[in-house]
DNA sequence: GTGGCATGAGAAAACCTTTTCTCACTTGAC
DNA sequence: GTCAAGTGAGAAAAGGTTTTCTCATGCCAC
């Protein structure tokens, strides 16, 4: 302790915190000497007493972390400058796991809990609604009257959209997931508005096999063919660009294609890099850190849902 | 507290932990009501006692996740069952960044530090060596006397290799990243060894462009064309299975090709799938957790590189 | 010179466990 | 009937910090 080291005993702790009252030489030499032995309190009795670890709990069951690896990487972002660290916990979509992970958490007297996942209408496999501690929701499904933070996929589908239009294209095609999902629904909605239902939905699954086979339906058909697609995720965006090259389309010049999730490792390595629309997801995993952080430390925050705007990242997929 | 619940007050902690001298009805009746009452043991008073806060930190700075996930995947696996909990902390490549999160680590009384990253043969941006708590390095460089886990790179390129030789293929060539990669060398080594230097090796650089113009330059060449190709990793892997379908070379039947990481995100969404070498990250990161939990618990562990070895798996690009 | 007050610094309690120590009571043996 | 040993359970200390309380000193004013 900085006490031994020093002269007093408590009076080391209102130094260091410029708490009490003390004169100003002993406040001074206390601070020095505890600089120079690389003094640091100990944040478990600190927690003990404060009743505040300086600890969130990250609950995730995207296992690859598409879609946590961000969402973390901004709650990180904004509570490493408050002293808060972050216990990730990989939960899969095993319910007995995710319940030891939260005991384990909650043992260690986490100031709050984030639930993140890989799908915005989904549930995790276990409660947390009636915890002590605050919790806030990130892409995933959260509870009545809970924070919950997503990404406005119907603005970003718009966004989408309507550059394709301005870029001078009329018969635009939407190949996208299955139809169960919201977002799929969200996206096909802003799509038929902002397009006038010139052309069909293509639904089907995430891939980039089924990209490559919608294309094919779609150039199979009589008639005239899109001159741009609208994909509902990277992959597909890039299994349709193989395709239209086997055939011999070429894009961007004959038909523009525009993808979803802006996941760099699929969209900057499709010739030619994807066109997409990021659905921040850095920002989304800022703003639930410093929301759960205002619960932790009491301060009211307004419950519901809030959206967060998309971005549109062009690349060279579209031309225009 | 059960104390207050129950009857007594210590006699709780003893009656809890199996310990101390106490009638059984009495044992069994603190845990009954415990049970009840839903008692749990706050770990920061535990841990300002017992020395041990049940909680580790992993250091990486490996932004995408590709490596540190299934990394992390095993280490939680592995400590999940002793109750310990991590720390995550993306510190990219910032020395003052790193800094701050080992130093909130330390405060938080950590029992151990994993180290990792996305690169065999570079050092996370901060010095390790001279802390207080075990640290243990997985799948990037550590200092002298540490204890590093990595994967046996060459072992796997020569399951690779010999996988190609023994389905009979006899121009095996080798497309793979940066020269001044660690891994990328003994990958070749072992290609060499194994492959007999029928073959040149192109070094390029870690993208699926760089597979398609090794591809070109390959098929540009006078004379007999390569039956095989090994990859050094699946995005080049991939790159090259394009650029051969686009030749009208047909994989696996006129050409094999064989990647490195089954990384699943592209192995798996190639046509035809990508065989390819598993480096068993999860089982790497498995033992790393264990490895430093035994070094917290004060277990002896013999220091020194332990490599492990890859996995290959088979898909269908290389038929045979 | 004495009473009041401001000031600086240490003492003590509290946070929640675990562990060791102590004490009262029971039992068995002589 | 007494003594030793054994048993059950509570008391107390410790762990490192923060916060409140107390106390001693010195100063100013009267």
């Amino acid at each position: 302790m900085a006490a031994a080291a020093a002269v007093s005993i408590s009076t080391a702790s209102k130094a260091l915190n410029d708490t009490g009252r003390m004169g100003s030489e002993t406040r001074e030499r206390v601070k020095r000497i505890a600089a120079e032995i690389g003094y640091r309190p100990n944040a478990l009795a600190r927690g003990l007493l404060s009743k505040r670890s300086f600890t969130i709990g990250l609950l995730t069951n995207d296992t690859y972390g598409r879609f946590t690896l961000p969402v973390m990487a901004g709650i990180s972002d904004a509570l490493v400058d408050h002293g808060v660290s972050v216990f990730l916990c990989a939960i899969e979509d095993d319910p007995a796991l995710a319940q030891i992970h939260v005991d384990a958490m909650l043992d260690k007297q986490v100031d709050g809990i984030i639930a993140t996942g890989k799908r915005l209408d989904r549930r995790l496999p276990v409660d947390l609604s009636n915890l002590h501690v605050p919790v806030v929701y990130a892409f995933t499904e959260g509870t009545q009257n809970s924070v919950t933070f997503r990404s406005d996929d119907e603005q970003g589908a718009r966004l989408a959209v309507e550059w394709l239009v301005n870029i001078g294209r009329r018969r635009i095609a939407h190949i996208t997931g299955p139809e169960d999902f919201f977002s799929v629904r969200e996206r096909a909605g802003a799509y038929h508005e902002v397009a006038g239902h010139r052309e069909p939905v293509l639904y089907g699954v995430w891939s980039e096999s089924w990209g490559h086979e919608a294309v094919e339906q779609l150039w199979k058909r009589p008639g005239e063919k899109p001159d741009a697609l609208f994909c509902g995720n990277d992959q597909i965006a890039r299994g349709a660009v193989d395709a239209l090259r086997e055939r011999g389309v070429k894009v961007p010049q004959d038909v523009s294609v525009i993808g979803f999730d802006n996941w760099e490792i699929v969209a900057a390595q499709t010739r030619p890099p994807l066109t997409t629309v990021d659905m921040e997801l850095k920002e989304l995993g800022r703003q639930a850190g410093l929301t759960v952080l205002a619960l932790a430390e009491g301060r009211p925050v307004e419950p519901g849902v809030r959206k967060l705007p998309c971005r549109l990242i062009v690349r060279q997929s579209c031309g225009g």
